[in-house]
RNA sequence: GUGGGCGUAGCUCAAUUGGUUAGAGCACCUGGUUGUGGCCCAGGAGGCCGUGGGUUCAAGUCCCAUCGCUCACCCCA
């Protein structure tokens, strides 16, 4: 019996890697250029942190998280919760009014695992705490589009807003109001859905649901005065920068913490995983935690195998890495000691492979054409007897002696391209 | 948890109505070139046909079970 790894968790391996490092690299550039500060957070946390967050009701809390139940310990199903816990664990409220963070890593879902979703993914999540100003909405959403403009992926962003709780009980009254009466008419899942979460009725994907809940009551027309006048503000901020956007009033988000402004980024290349990136406001969810009142919060989470999915799909191909510097290619014993010494040393500046089987210098020449060398240096008996070796340009065939030194050869090698 | 599709070489796939020794491309190794890469040519290695049972003179092929992968549903950043 062979041992593979578990359903649903994925090796990144040679040849794909590049693309995420590519991912990582762009996206840490964009968030640096925002001011967006890196925080580094533990994989697992007290099970209670994410029962507070994320909703005990929820499917994730209550069978979809990595649990050890005897330690009520649990690998982080999502950033966030773990994101805040930090920021008011050290007090970060306290030395900036406004803080403006971001973390890369790991998350964990006992899914059935598809397209695009497995079991243990990776998210890039960006969050803005201690403001509720739109405009840091709009400018979240702005940076989103900005990478994914970057990374040469196409996706579009759509927006709602939710509410708050002054005003999102009154609306979700009339909502169920409105699917009480067209109960027959909807599928299982909504009928049962009307119960556990009315608003997740309004995204069922079976046409005749849709179809009953086109008229259905938009939270758009009942907001409150504020969320009101906040959401139009999100999409001023948003005409401003020329990040174009479309409303919809259909979508919702699961986690209980969300109110006001959420939003995603939405491609059709991925089947049924649309959402590469989604995201919105949470401005009780720091209270929630123990934090200090009144402190607003917005973050975006950017799935990051969705990414890479939409990076090798949409052609976005990273180009090769830059391959090695120099290949020393030794022949017999003492061919390959020299070899072996002459390698480590010019290791202190430049990269550099060999061969430590003694094969053939014909096979030695196919590793290094495979690896990449830009310089091969050979070194066989009548080398040694001379003390110059080969030094071979792979890309224009011209062959020099050098002398077999590090100290020449490093040379050689920073004086010619 | 539910439903569909698929399991043959490292990878992508082929194998007629069940019929001799399961093939090809790519990749790998060796040689053609005493010590020089790519291209070409020749050769080589690599398979419990996912696993177990059944039907049959005969199973990669048909049946059952099981495991795995995958897509979708539920749920969801």
């Amino acid at each position: 019996m062979k041992i593979q790894a578990l359903k649903g968790f994925k090796d990144i391996v040679p040849g794909e890697v590049e693309l995420w490092q590519h991912l990582e690299k762009v996206a840490r550039e964009v968030f640096a250029r925002f001011h967006f500060a890196e925080i580094r957070l533990p994989i697992l946390e007290e099970t209670e942190l994410f029962a507070r967050s994320i909703g005990e009701a929820t499917d994730i809390v209550e069978k979809e998280m990595y649990t050890f139940t005897d330690k009520k310990i649990t690998m982080r199903p999502e950033a966030t919760a773990s994101l805040l816990r930090a920021y008011i664990e050290h007090g970060l409220y306290a030395q900036k009014p406004v803080q403006r963070l971001f973390t890369i890593g790991p998350m964990f879902r006992h899914e059935r695992p598809q397209k695009g979703r497995l079991r243990q993914f990776h998210q890039m999540d960006i969050e803005v705490l201690g403001s509720e100003n739109p405009l840091v909405d709009a400018e979240l959403m702005a940076m989103g589009a900005m990478l994914l403009k970057e990374l040469g992926i196409t996706v579009s962003l759509e927006l709602n807003s939710l509410g708050c709780p002054d005003c999102r009980p009154a609306y979700r009254a009339q909502l169920v109001a409105y699917i009480t009466e067209r109960l027959q008419h909807l599928c299982s899942d909504c009928k049962r859905r009307s119960t556990t979460n009315p608003l997740r009725v309004l995204d069922c994907k079976v046409p005749a649901c849709r179809e009953q809940m086109a008229e259905a009551p938009s939270i758009q027309d009942h907001l409150c005065g504020p969320c009101r006048d906040h959401f139009q503000r999100v999409q001023a901020g948003l005409a401003q920068l020329d990040v174009p956007f479309s409303l919809n009033k259909f979508m919702v988000r699961g986690l209980d913490y969300y109110c006001r402004t959420t939003f995603e980024f939405i491609t059709s290349d991925l089947g049924a995983q649309a959402a590469v990136a989604a995201g919105g406001r949470y401005d009780g969810l720091v209270e929630t935690l123990g934090g200090p009142k009144n402190t607003p919060g917005i973050g975006f989470a950017m799935g990051m195998e969705r990414l890479v999915l939409l990076l090798q799909q949409q052609q976005q191909a990273v180009s090769e890495g830059p391959g090695i510097d120099l290949f020393i290619a030794g022949i017999g014993e003492q061919g390959v000691e020299k070899a072996f010494g002459l390698a480590h040393a010019i290791r202190a500046v430049r990269s550099v492979a060999m061969d430590h089987d003694g094969k053939s210098l014909k096979s030695q020449m196919k590793q290094a054409d495979k690896a990449g060398a830009r310089f091969v240096l050979i070194i066989g008996d009548t080398e040694l007897t001379s003390g110059l070796g080969i030094l071979r340009n792979m890309r224009t065939e011209e062959q020099q002696n050098v002398e077999l030194s590090s100290s020449a050869l490093i040379d050689c090698l920073k004086t010619n391209k």
